[in-house]
RNA sequence: GGUUCAGUAGCUCAGCUGGAUAGAGCAACGGCCUUCUAAGCCGUAGGUCGUGGGUUCGAAUCCCGCCUGGAUCACCA
């Protein structure tokens, strides 16, 4: 039994037999004591006044005596206005550590939920290669899987690719004209950047033909519209619709040259799907719900033949469906596609990760989801994480400022090698353990810089700064977990052993601390759940590394002569660094065992 | 204009289901390597929590107005 349950049967029990009025648990606040006040517990007693009818500091004191009396772990108490500060005996947060330590998997939750939650995150175009925007969403995407599996859900994490439309036929133009028959193997290139590359290319020379046109006294409208490489682009995604065999083949063959490259980042990215969807196969969809919701009167068909959805009543505008020639748009699909799901997979909820800049998309789509009638129109959510920006403003593909995944994940990994060399780490490392570990540092720096800001917030990638290993960053936790690591194995060297602590001395408000931080960890599990927010698992780690080096410089851990004393640190490092790992484990970043 | 998200130290971010004197890191300045990893630790300095009202014992946190910035409002995806 947990204390905080203790404490507030306690109280409720106090409060009516003192005032004889009945409270519930959610009326009552409890909270961590402020560091510069003494206790580990804080009642707040204002909201109890009330039924009182006596002063605050009068209240709190009597419930503290009350606490004192009816709870052994009270130690004591005091009382500062109307907070009632609770002191917990070291007993008590003895016997947690040594709890604690017996879970081989901290944490972690172990019961099942019995929910099953899909994630849909990453969907890239296969026209160009993955950039910083994509990195967000993967590691993003990732995280929160693992965090809801850390919250005994089951996890199904799929990701939908876009693999047709215009933008593919603008890479597969170029290909045709400029390529000359070059492979990604032949030029010894990655997949998905020698595809990217044929993209700008398309790009260049329709700006080129376009300047020609507007020479040519053409408008400038016009000359967009009828830039002969664009019209041939338009072309080909005609013949790819009806299925033309040449074109299928071109564009088969260029997509598996990108999806390879994909694959490839995907891995040193650390993240995977248990399925992935292809657009190609699912753009037709949602076409035969959207006709049944205009006989049953919930859409409408304009003289046209468009199929719409009227949205004014819920303060939004009218939504195209069905075009007129029938075909679907992307509302459409995605309302198909989560049909099918939730038709195909038993699941309570599916959540899509996906950037701010299509809240309106998602918005309407749940909207015409309950009009629709489904009963599943509830369970989606859109997980909506905002732009990742540049210190010189925005990143556009077309001006060159895009930062890309593969070679921003090379970069952290070189500054990783470059700085640990420097320092003179890693002794004894052969090359090979040496670059697992520079591999682990460059990543674990990228991804808990991503990871750390609030997901919704708009956030501002600073390259340098990732860089620089100092402060509330990934390397900084890493590192405190490689020094732990290192106290642990010089303790096994030297044939210290571990056993359970059960010191009868008082242990400092330091140690307490720290033991308070690593008891925290399934509550900031399971908030970091409710919220699908990485970022609180991110601090936290960060928080539990900072006191722990605080920790560490204060006391002596390996050279404290007293055996119980030196036992009980011992197991409080070794407990913090599994806290630590498993939080940063659940974010998807590795430790390394020494850096 | 409609919808929506945000605005906290010079910079990057925490804190937001209302609670005590608003916290970190970076940058600046000053200390600490004969002692378990100095990618570290300690200290100094830095704030009208965008703004004006309201709700109350109490507001960075909740409500309303305003200001500023982002996103979005296609027979694109």
């Amino acid at each position: 039994m947990n204390i905080e349950h203790v404490l507030t049967s306690k109280v409720i029990a106090a409060v009516k037999q003192f005032y004889g009025v009945d409270i519930e648990a959610k009326d009552l606040q409890l909270q961590e004591t402020r560091k510069d006040f003494i206790g580990d517990l804080t009642v707040v007693v204002f909201p109890i006044t009330r039924y009182a009818k006596k002063s605050p500091e009068a209240v709190a004191e009597q419930l503290g005596e009350y606490l004192k009396r009816h709870i052994e772990e009270v130690r004591g108490y005091n009382v500062v206005k109307g907070f009632l500060n609770i002191e917990i005996s070291s007993a008590y947060w003895l016997k947690v550590l040594n709890e604690i330590s017996e879970d081989p998997k901290y944490g972690y939750l172990k019961e099942k939920s019995g929910r099953t939650i899909m994630i849909e995150y990453s969907s890239p175009n296969t026209n160009k290669p993955l950039h910083l925007g994509h990195i967000r969403n993967n590691l993003l995407g990732w995280s929160v899987s693992e965090i809801q599996k850390a919250n005994g859900h089951k996890v199904i994490m799929v990701n939908l690719v876009n693999d047709r439309g215009i933008h593919i036929c603008k890479s597969m133009i170029a290909w045709q004209k400029f390529a000359d028959g070059a492979t990604p193997e032949r030029v010894g290139k990655k997949g998905d950047h020698f595809v990217g590359d044929y993209y700008v290319r398309f790009d260049k020379e329709y700006k080129a033909e376009i300047q020609e046109l507007i020479g040519k006294g053409m408008p400038e409208e016009e000359a967009k519209k009828n830039a002969p490489i664009m019209l041939e682009a338009q072309e080909m995604l005609r013949k790819w619709e009806a299925g033309d065999t040449d074109t299928v083949a071109l564009w088969q063959k260029m997509n598996d040259w990108v999806l390879k490259g994909f694959e490839e980042t995907y891995e040193q990215m650390g993240i995977s799907f248990d399925k992935i969807y292809f657009e190609s196969q699912t753009y037709k969809k949602g076409r035969d719900i959207v006709l049944k919701g205009v006989a049953d009167g919930v859409l409408y068909r304009k003289e046209t033949g468009s199929i719409w959805a009227d949205l004014t009543a819920d303060g939004l505008d009218h939504k195209l469906l069905l075009r007129d020639d029938g075909t679907s748009v992307y509302m459409t699909q995605d309302i198909g596609t989560a049909y099918d799901r939730f038709q195909e997979f038993q699941i309570d909820e599916e959540i899509y990760v996906v950037g701010n800049e299509q809240n309106y998309h998602f918005q309407v789509l749940s909207l015409i989801c309950k009009k629709l009638g489904f009963d599943w129109a509830d369970k989606i959510r859109h997980l909506s994480y905002g732009m990742v920006e540049l210190p010189e403003g925005k990143m556009k593909s077309r001006e060159g400022t895009v930062v890309d995944a593969d070679d921003l994940m090379q970069e952290m990994i070189d500054t990783a090698r470059e700085t640990s060399k420097e320092l003179g780490k890693l002794e004894g490392y052969t090359e090979e353990e040496a670059e697992e570990v520079y591999r682990k540092v460059g990543l674990g720096a990228l991804k808990y810089f991503m990871l750390k800001v609030d997901p919704r917030k708009t956030m501002l990638f600073n390259p340098e700064e990732s860089i620089d290993f100092n402060g509330n960053t990934g390397p900084f936790v890493q590192y405190t977990y490689a020094r732990i690591r290192s106290v642990l194995r010089k303790a096994v060297d030297s044939g210290l052993s571990m056993y359970e602590s059960d010191i009868h001395l008082p242990i400092s408000d330091k140690e307490q601390d720290l033991i308070k931080l690593i008891v925290k960890l399934p509550a900031i599990v399971k908030e970091a759940g409710d919220q699908y927010s990485p970022a609180l698992l991110a601090n936290y780690a960060y928080d539990t590394a900072k006191e722990f080096n605080q920790f560490y410089h204060d006391f002596s851990i390996l050279k404290e002569e007293n055996d119980e004393i030196r036992n009980f640190r011992l197991l409080l490092t070794k407990q913090c660094g599994e806290a630590i790992k498993s939080a940063m484990g659940i974010l998807g970043i590795e430790l390394p065992e020494r850096m």
